[in-house]
DNA sequence: CTTACGGCCCTGG
DNA sequence: ACCAGGGCCGTAA
């Protein structure tokens, strides 16, 4: 037995987290907050840090508040996710998540 | 647009 | 119990 709450909070954003369709992408805090735990976004992070590198469980769709990757650009983590994203449809723009219209949109 | 800062909330030492 | 550190967030300078 552990924290209850806790394993609650984990069971319940894994849940919402595999059920992310493809293309689409969620903050750290909304999915906190769609778990029924507002302002554990931290936790968010703590817990996609925990998954085991083959997860099915599509990660790379939680991204920051700021619509940008949460890791230095520098970093394997980073390329891994950004790749994961362009694949569904997604380009990154200096760092900025934006949706890949037909028509870039001016 | 880029930094800084405070706040947030759990973990691990 | 204290403290430092995170895949965060919003506001301000």
């Amino acid at each position: 037995m552990t924290n209850q709450p806790m394993d609650r909070f984990k069971s319940q954003v894994l849940l919402i987290l595999s059920e992310i369709p493809e293309g689409e992408c969620i903050a750290y805090g909304e999915l906190a907050k769609l778990a029924g735990f507002p302002g554990y976004a931290r936790q968010v992070g703590s817990l996609m840090k925990s998954l085991p590198k083959d997860t099915k469980l599509p990660w790379y769709r939680v991204i920051n508040a700021q619509h940008r990757i949460s890791f230095a650009e520098n970093t394997d983590s980073y390329l891994r996710q950004r790749k994961k994203l362009e694949q569904e449809g997604w380009i990154i723009v200096g760092n900025k998540l934006m949706k890949n219209e037909k028509h870039t949109k001016k």
